[in-house]
DNA sequence: ATGAAAGCGCTAACAG
DNA sequence: CTGTTAGCGCTTTCAT
């Protein structure tokens, strides 16, 4: 097989070229004519020779990776959820073809002390993808470093940061005219009290489906919980209470939703049967639960390969960068928690 | 702040003395003084000064990467399962703590064509972590590379690769007794057909746990199936046939137990008053199940902190490494789904 | 104990 | 169109 490591002198040397002549082919650039380029090529290939990417980082002051960031200071444990295990595998996959390492990065601590900070001051990143949401304080230290960065499934609607987003407004009014169109009338709305923005735009999707559509609101209908079971559970107990008794539930994540899928049978109470529930995001366990959910997909892989994208017009110094990319939101997947009422 | 970047020739300057100085104090190596040494911490610090990464990996010939790696030709899609998930936050936070990256890798077509061969080739990585399974073609052609692997919670019992193990014969005989304990005598299995190791395993644990507490085993109550609904569901099917009625079935993994549950509450079973159910794994969705499921927990994270703990080993190049390392298993963590019939 | 000098393998002016 | 030259920022002999 292969003795010593190649390097581009030997080839040029075999090739009976200069080094820059087989650099220039290496990289498909002009400036060499077509015959010596296919006789360098050649060479190249019959003694399969790979360029060593270290001296390439080196002089291009590159690193080629790209650091994919859960920041647990800025919200839930990203890596935890299987939402951002889709995104990171639509971004991986886009790395690959582009020619660049997909890193794993945890922010546990204080950026300061993070394996992100390392990184930048080490030219050891090219450039970072932010799940769900950035610290201000990161952003300006990245900003000031000149670190092209874009944030994932963003929820701020004006931050300004480059980012990838999607319509939760429409995903939601998806599921609740889907949930009109089978009959329902008493509608409840379960929140997502720990992100803001993103109980606001579910809201309005859910209070605006319900005007489109004629459905009178009902305020005691509409409540707002973390994501973790004993919150959700509670939500349900208000919601039970409620004078106006819920047909359906809509959560505004799977997640919620699944918790509120136990909270309803240790209740006693039967899905679909005497509570319908549909949610947004088509993660992996809404297959899984009994019964399976019926949810407004999510195109999260997509979010993934758009954020790479992004990121690589910035690196390549593109101008007229569209830097908030909203990814259109899925159908609804009709599985087993909607019963048609009508 | 920070003006042009500094290299190390800008602080053996301003700390009045040679580059090779500044880099011995930089690699914690011997050969200055105590006095010049803290002398040029301090400046170092002052200006706080990072090398460059790239530099380093140039002259070491490094690129201070370890990918992770699913390969989807050896087995599931590893990235899709909660329970690598565990694993891989466990390497990741190792590799934090020893300066190297986590890159994640997939493997979907030819080894040839992958992205691994592609850093392999351009020393773009110095160590692998295979998920679950290597193809003996791929370690051949690492082996032949000289570049570190080891399988990260290898069901081979002797394959000879370095890897992570865990004894999931003992776990499922943990979750077997458990189920004895609580008074179940017809105790169905259902094991994973498509990895025969650890349908051994876990078939042996099972039997071992009968036997050793004298229960007798009805073959009618062993069964195997694929990691899917189709499939569990038949094998359900078949065992609700059995002559035999089982009043708990024990699942070689969580996610099977997961199906085996969707199946057995389409039938109308309940669970646990009619049949209990206990698996191993302890991922995620376990938790989310209604009811949430008992099971054994597997220290996941701990599989990959020791896959990059021997990594470096080998990285090092030190002797004695022990090549197969077994990760004591779990408890089993009482949820809902096993009842006590004694 | 310290510094000078020679690269690691590649790219990118600049000449010819 | 092609080759020569000079580095990228670090580590590492080898003199002093």
């Amino acid at each position: 097989m292969q003795k010593e490591r190649m390097t581009i002198h030997d080839i040029a040397k075999l090739a009976g070229v200069s080094a820059s002549a087989v650099s220039i082919v290496l990289n498909d650039r002009p400036g060499v004519s077509d015959a010596t380029r296919s006789h360098i090529k050649k060479i190249i290939r019959s003694n399969n020779y790979t360029p060593n990417l270290n001296s390439r980082k080196l002089i291009l002051n590159k690193s080629f990776n790209i650091f994919i960031v859960a920041d647990h200071r800025a919200g839930e444990g990203a890596f935890d959820d299987m939402f951002y295990n889709s995104a990171i595998m639509g971004a991986l996959s886009r790395c690959g073809e582009v020619g660049y390492n997909l890193v794993l990065c945890d922010i546990l601590q204080e950026y300061a002390s993070s394996t992100l900070k390392q990184a930048v001051d080490q030219h050891n990143v090219d450039g970072v993808i932010f799940l769900q949401n950035i610290r201000a304080e990161v952003a300006e230290e990245l900003t000031r470093a000149a670190m092209p960065f874009v944030v994932l499934d963003s929820h701020k609607q004006k931050s300004g940061y480059p980012c990838i987003c999607c319509d939760y407004a429409d995903a939601s009014a998806k599921a609740v005219s889907y949930l009109i169109k089978t009959g329902h009338k008493q509608i409840a709305f379960i929140g997502n009290s720990s992100v803001h923005e993103f109980y606001i735009s579910t809201f309005n999707g859910y209070m605006g489906a319900l005007e489109k559509h004629g459905i009178p609101c009902c305020p005691s209908l509409a409540t707002s919980a973390e994501v973790n079971f004993e919150s959700i559970n509670q939500a349900i107990g208000r919601l039970l209470k409620s004078e106006i008794k819920p047909d359906a539930i809509f959560c505004a994540a799977d997640l919620m939703a699944i918790f509120a899928m136990q909270s309803l049978a240790m209740r006693g109470i039967s899905i679909p049967e005497q509570i319908s529930v549909c949610a947004v995001d088509n993660i992996l366990p809404s297959q899984l639960s009994v019964p399976p959910l019926t949810t407004v997909d999510i195109a999260k892989n997509r979010m993934g390969t758009e954020a790479v994208d992004m990121l690589m017009d910035m690196i390549e110094g593109k101008n007229d960068i569209n830097f908030r990319r909203c990814i259109p939101t899925g159908e609804v997947l009709v599985r087993n928690t909607v019963i048609n009422r009508s």
